[in-house]
DNA sequence: ATTATCTATAGATCTATAGATAATGC
DNA sequence: ATTATCTATAGATCTATAGATAATGC
């Protein structure tokens, strides 16, 4: 379908069909994810996830060349299942801070349906071959890019004074990791907050923060572009 | 030297001589930490531990009775220390909004210093037996505790409003997962951001939640107790 | 002929323990 | 006699591959 890069096209495969490679290579990694989260990526072998993929082990192997791959390609889905998510959000997105509160809301959300998936992020980005520890923490900028993006928007409209590129990029930052941080505390969180209470609360806690900034302005540099936010400081 | 209860005394082992119990249990563990880092939990195999310990795989499992154990106690020093830390800072502490921000920067501090600890401890928390699992997340919570103390002793003096039971464990959370994002966002947040740059943009945002917040007096329980912030939710 | 799939296993670990040895104190 | 330490290894895996088999298309 897509002639989009994606990322994956470096996973190597004996394989000759991409078609196969595709369908097999999620059938796979659909098993694998489960297995990962219930008993973490040692503590789960190749032919457990052979097996439960329904593949034989022989197979698995044609399609990744080793088993840090597959954990690679379960990493990926679950960016870009977040990413999606809030691509979507952004993509519907009005104007004003409104505009923030939504997409906050909707990223929350998606956090707290992901949770698990999340938290394997959390704990086993550490087991990939550096490389794709690499993709992994880009995948990861890219959500927080997204960000950035809204910020942006909002920054000098309305009753928002005019943000500067830094404290637009902490903020995005922040939001991310306040998102993980119900995956990550909710045995503790949820006995104490619906995920709706926790994300008005956490709302009124950014949203405060940038409607009356003191840093916001404070150092204000010439850099005023809202589009590429990634790029190496001077 | 202290008959304080230290959550380690049920790590079986079978030597009878309490301090040499402890001498080599620290000789250990000061060890396996800096594997673990290095290497990940199970990529570490107990021979390398002990012969970084300078002692032979029979003793080590004299003084443990399995690789988990090794592993608990690394995660327990490591709490201890941030402990430490905040509770040294806390101790010190002024009054007022003062007082907070210093509790903040030396917090942010010791999890700068601890910082490949504290990622050990998000990675590998999930390897422990499901009982010492309970015992990390326990010492999170104490740690959160303190800040739940710094914010009690300011609600409602000087210029600061009441602040209810709820909004302060939220801002506690958010405190401690503020500071362990500098560990495991540092990556990408110290090519923009000193490190007492980050400490100060926090701390405002925090600050400004406190100072100026419409959610702390919402919801006004007759709940006023300042010491006992963990007690589960009526 | 080529592609995909499977079975069987080589080869390489790794944890935890058994049983021997040394050191200490009665 | 008791305690601490060591060496040697049992026993149990687990990853990745070699080589055989089945299916597809010329």
């Amino acid at each position: 379908m897509s002639p989009r890069h994606t990322g994956l096209e470096d996973i190597p495969t004996q394989i000759k069909n991409p078609d196969l490679v595709e369908q097999r290579r999620r059938q796979i990694a659909d098993a694998a994810v489960q297995l990962f989260v219930r008993q973490g990526f040692h503590k789960t072998t190749t032919r457990q996830i052979a097996k439960a993929a329904g593949v034989s082990i022989g197979s698995l192997y044609e399609y990744f060349a080793c088993k840090e791959d597959v954990l690679y390609l379960v990493c990926h889905a679950i960016h870009s299942e977040v990413e999606r998510g809030v691509s979507a959000a952004l993509a519907r997105a009005s104007g004003g801070s409104e505009a923030l509160a939504a997409v906050i809301r909707e990223y929350f959300r998606v956090c707290h349906r992901m949770s698990d998936f999340i938290l394997l992020i959390y704990q086993e980005t550490r087991s990939l071959p550096t490389q794709w520890q690499k993709r992994v923490l880009e995948n990861e900028l890219r959500i927080a890019g997204l960000f950035v993006q809204v910020l942006a928007k909002l920054s000098g409209s309305g009753d928002i004074p005019k943000l500067n590129e830094r404290f637009m990029e902490l903020a995005a930052h922040d939001i991310s990791v306040l998102g993980h941080m119900w995956t990550f505390r909710r045995w503790y969180l949820s006995r104490h907050f619906t995920l709706d209470e926790y994300i008005e609360l956490q709302t009124e806690f950014i949203l405060g923060r940038i409607e009356a900034n003191p840093a916001a302005g404070r150092e204000a540099s010439g850099n005023k572009e809202t589009t590429a936010p990634h790029k190496e400081r001077p």
